[in-house]
DNA sequence: GTGTGTGAATGTTTTCACAGCG
DNA sequence: CGCTGTGAAAACATTCACACAC
């Protein structure tokens, strides 16, 4: 649903009015009964013989998907991943907000990357009541990664995106999606190999 | 499934030499039925009373995901993000090897990252050819992302993991994987937001 | 007893097809 | 007419429950 999201900021940037299931089923590669069911699921936003109007619809959808307020989020593990993630700059026009980053190294504590001041994993427990932490990202070590995420639970955090390869244990209120570049690969290898039989 | 075959090689890292579907579900977070029916998809490897043989399993899933070989993968767009792709340590060693980096910027080319020389993006066709790429990985910013791929699809690659912010249009028989943490987490707020309600 | 493999039952998602509105 | 919204049908996925092997 956050894709659908994504490809009407597009298209509102290209100026388009009004857009139809079929082209966002081209644009989003589903059938357009999908996305009408889809979005049906929530309310009646479309005209018949029109479409959906672009701006009123992503009105809507960031209403729905909480998009209409800005979410602090709190990183954890300055390692090189968590640098390219404190740089990217996809973050904040989006809606996220990396408020507190943090490390177990004493050597990077103190230091300010991305325009944030990386502070000691003692501190994660206050910070997150303080500045009102939403949301965690775990880019620790894998040998640490599932202490740094009972961590969070304990802090109250509901929602953590972690870049650990490893399927982390959470209670079942607690939301959390991982993000493992290797296993994207070999999901993908299974059906390379079977290229010859076709 | 990947996930399988990365729980086993743990357990394989912990010398155990048995699992049951009920500790593989605990440590996957799914039901014990849920994983006999899938392995029981690509043949039967458990014995009854005992479990799953650790180091046997870990062979079966490595020959049927095609990891019993490495791949070359080439990485278009050696932006922040592409570097630190260059630099993360798990992609040798799970099979994937990064044998070429492409990028527009004529600073970059000849430059070396990772241990990889940076080439300019039109030599990506021979060098996928001459070194056999079979996947590619695109960290090109939004609005070269597209071209890139429609490119690497010509040059005959048949799976790409795209970093890019936006759903790219491929012939049904490329496999494309998205990666975009902004997306993750807006999946997320979605279900945040639903918090007091409940 | 313990734990797999599997049909049968259940639940969920996707697709179809069409009434009805602009 | 074109395109949405939506029940009904089909496809797909998950869970149950139990026979059977160790």
């Amino acid at each position: 649903m956050p894709s659908y999201f994504r490809v009407l900021s597009l298209l509102e940037e290209e100026n388009a009015e009004v857009v139809s299931s079929q082209e966002l089923g081209k644009r989003l590669q589903m059938t357009p009964a999908q996305i009408r069911k889809d979005l049906s699921y929530f309310g009646k936003f479309g005209k018949q013989g029109k479409g959906y109007n672009v701006s009123k619809l992503l009105g809507e959808l960031r209403q729905i998907l909480g998009l209409d307020r800005e979410w602090s989020v709190a990183l954890i593990g300055v390692g090189r991943l968590g640098r390219a993630l404190l740089d990217y700059g996809e973050l904040t026009p989006r809606g996220f907000k990396i408020a507190a980053a943090f490390d177990i190294d004493p050597q990077q504590i103190g230091k300010k990357v991305g325009g944030v001041v990386i502070q000691d994993v003692a501190e994660l427990a206050n910070t997150v009541k303080n500045r009102g932490i939403d949301i965690g990202i775990v880019t620790a070590p894998p040998s640490q990664a599932q202490q740094v995420i009972d961590c969070l639970v304990e802090c109250g955090i509901k929602a953590i995106l972690s870049y650990a390869p490893l399927t982390a244990r959470v209670p079942k209120d607690v939301r959390l999606r991982e993000i493992d570049p290797v296993l994207a690969l070999q999901a993908m290898t299974y059906h390379l190999k079977c290229l010859g039989s076709s």
